[in-house]
DNA sequence: CGCATACATCAACATTTCTTGTTGGGAGGA
DNA sequence: TCCTCCCAACAAGAAATGTTGATGTATGCG
């Protein structure tokens, strides 16, 4: 059975929603290269602290980023469930829905 | 060389903000049964009709759906290359930049 | 023509989101 | 202990977003 039967409106948008600003993609662009201090993302995105803050909480509250404390430093981390359950979406949401279970309106070859 | 070997973060924030609301979820997925007319939509998720032609725009302005006239009625269906490429920036966003380009951090096998 | 239907658009308002500056708290180093 | 560093959280204002009701426009039918 697909893992997305059928599609949980509300946390997805909340998902869609963590995804839908610049600064954030951003921040989810530099994590690909692994974890990083909010202080890192900081340097490298020339961004206000507290404006870093705000935009890792939203992907924190949506399950898209772990944080680790260590010392005083807070490592924040891409988390692989919650990008995965996005592609569902995204699949789900591209599928035909008349079509077989395999059949994708989109991808001839699905992650080719 | 992959289709999105950098994201491009302004119109990858367009397309996932207008994923991001309930209700054009919703859309979107009576769309995956096959093009509907704003009547269909208006009946089946008992919106409003300036709500439901509010939220057509911001889909049809992300370029995540097409619309069609016929006569007085506006027919709309879901775009598969946009839905592609928020598929692509998804997979980009949840790729281990430092290993190779097929390895993935999610996905073990992507799309089974 | 007159009228109803299907839809887009506008105006006004409430709510949410984002930014900037500030405050506070924990962790170390001197 | 005092001070600095790293970060979260708060406060206030600006901007964007979503809802509702009204108006506008094109189509088609009588």
């Amino acid at each position: 059975m697909p893992s997305v039967a059928v599609l949980d409106l509300a946390s997805a948008a909340q998902r869609f929603h963590a995804l839908s600003d610049e600064t954030r993609l951003a921040i989810l662009d530099m994590l690909r290269d692994g974890e990083r201090c909010v202080c890192d993302l900081q340097d490298a995105l020339d961004a206000a602290q507290s404006r870093l803050s705000f935009h890792l909480r939203v992907l924190r509250e949506a399950g898209l980023v772990t944080d680790r404390r260590e010392g005083r430093w807070a490592y924040y981390a891409i988390n692989p469930g919650a990008m995965e359950s996005v592609h569902d979406a995204v699949r789900y949401l591209a599928t035909d829905a008349s079509a077989g279970r395999r059949a994708l309106r989109v991808f001839g070859r699905c992650c080719e």
